[in-house]
DNA sequence: GTCTATAGACGGATAGAC
DNA sequence: GTCTATCCGTCTATAGAC
């Protein structure tokens, strides 16, 4: 399980590695995201880096191999997110905190996370992956549960549901244009308060 | 300008027409959903509806000619629906209604526009049309406009981005198996407190 | 670590018979 | 309207030199 290949290899056994394998990563996703996973191939990313198809063979031993390389740390993130959740009380405090992390996630991975909206139905993409869980459509079913109750009705998991792809919609859209943090903020706040609902309104 | 092909023909003009072509799009429809656009291909589409790729041709006079006329009706609807908008008052009467006519065309357009959440990223899907503006995006932002006023700060516009983006996933997410009328009431009830935030907290 | 060269497969699209 | 047969392009991945 040794050489350059392998997933798991973060930057920390980078003892002299060339910048060539994150410079793959970088471009990599920019591209992914753009035209699609299908829509881009090894010789349109080789040539941005300005090498070879070959060479992107020696970093990663296939195409779906890069795009694992991104998409692990985010994974993981989410089932630590998840994990946590699940032993904590369930009361509005831990909902609040929940949605917090979660767009802490989502900022933090931001490229990864567009890129990952963007092709979701690319089977190819993480196609060993999938069968691990859906990565995307399975664990927000967790995060659903976590903020709602056992018994919850549909209302109540609409709700949820709701507030969780508004933070990805919010996210997405205004990501590119706004401030960071000031974004983070209000995309928070606003979860929140879907999640909550507030006042129970008399309406209809 | 006459012959099968041409995006533009609905089934009015059904006189005796085969069912093949309505069959190619169902078929299509499922798969770009499941695998993708590119992931995706004419033969797969023929062998399932057991013809050959020639016969497509004769149908669609490319791969993307089917997708066109797939999304043609759900852009159109899409357009009225801002159109309208746009005449109204922006009172917030209005913004339930465009809300709620949103969740309808969502509904009614199921299939296509799950299709479409899932294809985001495919440039060779609707090449051409999206010169003609971004599909979904542009139009989202529009409808983002018509539920904010003109002068509005970002909190405003994400809490609308929320709410249109919130429809889209609380869909996406509960099509499948909630009742129909039951979600489609459950999402513009949510969508619409999530737009006006009735009664604004002086939680933090 | 990176290269050249190529294998091997599959894609969209067309021609022309029936 | 549907078929068979085929063209031509591009793709992933590999072999082996340097």
């Amino acid at each position: 399980m040794n050489g350059p290949h392998g997933v798991g290899q973060g930057e920390a056994d980078s003892r002299h590695r060339s910048d060539t394998r994150a410079r793959i990563q970088q471009v990599a996703v920019e591209l992914f995201t753009e035209h699609g996973y299908d829509g881009t191939s090894l010789r349109e990313i080789a040539e941005r880096i300005d090498v070879t198809k070959a060479a992107l063979y020696y970093h990663f031993k296939s195409k779906e191999d890069i795009v694992a390389s991104l998409v692990q740390d985010y994974a993981d993130q989410m089932d630590s997110l998840i994990a946590w959740g699940r032993e904590q009380p369930r009361t509005a405090q831990t909902r609040r905190e929940v949605l917090s992390r979660y767009v802490d996630i989502v900022a933090k991975g931001d490229q990864v996370f567009r890129m990952l909206h963007q092709n979701q139905a690319s089977a190819n993409m993480l196609g060993s992956m999938k069968r691990r869980g859906d990565l995307f459509k399975e664990r927000i079913e967790f995060l659903i549960d976590l903020l709602t109750e056992p018994d919850a009705g549909l209302p109540e998991r609409v709700r949820a549901a709701m507030a969780i792809g508004g933070i990805s919609v919010g996210w997405m859209l205004f990501a590119s244009r706004a401030d960071r943090s000031e974004l983070v903020n209000a995309v928070t706040e606003i979860a929140g308060e879907i999640a909550e609902l507030p006042c129970p309104r008399a309406a209809r």
